[in-house]
DNA sequence: ACGGCCGTTGCGGAGGATGCAACGGCCTGC
DNA sequence: GCAGGCCGTTGCATCCTCCGCAACGGCCGT
């Protein structure tokens, strides 16, 4: 759109490739010497660009600073909350959302189930951190040795006798759930209560958070519940790929409905899920609902 | 320089604050609400910026993926080297760069002390893990499972009687270590041979490799060595400046010499060390230094 | 010492960016 | 339910600013 940004914004990633010199930057965009080294001199004077000793640039420390102070003003309850809104609207049952912070497991969102169940979960409170799906995908993205010290340090009270009973069965679970992607708890903490869960894969391709979705036997079976799981992981990868902050379509997107995404939309940077068949399926109540995706609408803001 | 890039890379940090809405940006800018639009498109067709479906901007998935690969192409010893071969000029002592890789620690670069003398290293060979100085800067860096595993994991050899004995006095070591922000080894590997190393912090602020200046009883005795120190956490400091793209002196830098650095630089971006005296210190033995405390100490990430 | 290479500067011209005004969708409030 | 306002979007004419050229100057290699 604008001639002279989107030349300056050509050298970044020329620039990521490695060092260059002024005339190789100017040669690549196949302009001027002289209009080459006023954006090169635009990009240094707001430090995405560095100038070596050799006279070569190279990509600044405001770059990385930038992508930091990204990161860390990721709202990612905001950002997320219309998704797990949209797929409690669409499955009727109770939508979790919870990050991992030292050593622990908290909820930071909720979405109540509309059927009348009470469920021992508050934001904000810790996770039962042993048997929790959303744990179970957190932890297991950690590092190696982290993972287990963290898993070595643990109590594993016996909730139910589906409960994890020690630490090695709890690495064996978390190897699993690493594997495959998703991870489950199937009366572990509730003799009565399901779920499934999936990761939310921020910016740098890690697990920032978790989403599950629960519902008890009286309404759903552990059967059906699983059933919905390809709901529940796509919804989690399209948060991510808004977190990411990557378009659903390159193009552009005339259509307003965000969530009603393409169907394959294959989260070009990130590892993605083996993304399983998603058939529409019945839904518990309500929306025999055609339209496989959560489709956000309440506008935020 | 360029009226339209820059408008549009002020665009950047004004997002980096949050999310922002088309006229916000015009406003802040002040410049009309078509004019923004353009450079947001601009800026959006190289993903730099992210289109919420609220229509409000944020940063976008690009800068991470340019983030990341600038630190991957990054060529440390390339840009370290200049920066050794002055310390090495400087006080005549051998001059090591190390990097942690898969549990070992490697030496990428030397400079050989301009004293006949043999030192038992060579690049690209392991570093005696338990006992070196640099090796020492780069696990205390770890998260600190992953610290304790490689340490329980080592086998501690008594080169000499004050060999690190076992992983407990390994891991306090480390802890000092990670406190001071520097590390020594007086004789813990040949009983002759001390030396003094300091961390090289990368653009994320972690310490992405280590350098230490080595020499023998016979030529300086460790007293007199580690009254280098100062000068060793200087030069790591310069490199790691540059290594994050960071202008020595915004104005300019009219001296070609890299090490004999301008005095006050205070390295924006990164939590810098106190900064100690550098007295120029007239050659390979030594200067009556009236170098005071243990100047560093915080450095904390 | 000289030639070539590469970054830098000043200048005129034209292409492109700017701001204006008008359109259209969406939500609010009456 | 309708009108009003808000905000993003579009087309266009004007003027600014960015472009390419050519010449300068420092540096290195021969």
């Amino acid at each position: 759109m604008s001639q002279t940004v989107d030349r300056a914004l050509t050298i970044l990633p020329l620039l990521a490739e490695g060092p260059a010199s002024l005339e190789q930057v100017a040669t690549r965009l196949d302009v001027h010497k002289s209009t080459a080294l006023r954006l090169l001199r635009t990009l240094h004077e707001h430090g995405l660009v560095y100038r070596q000793q050799d006279q070569r640039y190279r990509l600044g420390a405001r770059l990385f600073a930038l992508a930091q102070q990204a990161v860390e003003a990721l709202d990612i309850r905001g950002i997320a909350h219309p998704h797990l809104a949209a797929l409690n609207e669409h499955t009727g049952h109770t939508v979790h959302l919870a990050v991992y912070e030292q050593g622990e497991v908290v909820y930071i969102d909720k979405v109540d189930s509309r059927y009348p169940v009470r469920m021992y979960s508050r934001i904000g409170r810790p996770v039962a951190i042993t048997v929790a799906a959303v744990a179970k995908l957190l932890l297991a993205d950690l590092p190696e040795p982290e993972r287990r010290a963290v898993a070595e340090s643990l109590d594993y009270p016996r909730y139910t006798p589906r409960s994890t009973p020690d630490a090695a069965a709890f690495l064996a679970e978390l190897a699993r759930v690493r594997e495959q992607g998703w991870a489950c708890d199937l009366g572990g903490h509730e003799e009565s209560i399901n779920c499934v869960a999936a990761p939310l894969r921020g910016p740098d391709g890690r697990v920032c958070a978790a989403m599950s979705l629960s519902a008890p036997n009286v309404v759903v079976s552990a059967e059906e519940l699983l059933r919905l799981r390809p709901l529940v992981l796509r919804t989690a990868e399209v948060i991510g790929a808004e977190l990411s902050g990557v378009q659903p379509a390159p193009g552009l997107s005339p259509a307003p409905g965000p969530a009603a995404a393409p169907g394959p939309a294959p989260v070009p940077g990130l590892a993605a899920a083996p993304a399983p068949d998603l058939s529409p399926l019945p839904a518990p109540a309500s929306a025999p609902a055609p339209a496989p995706a959560p489709a956000t609408k309440g506008a935020t803001r």
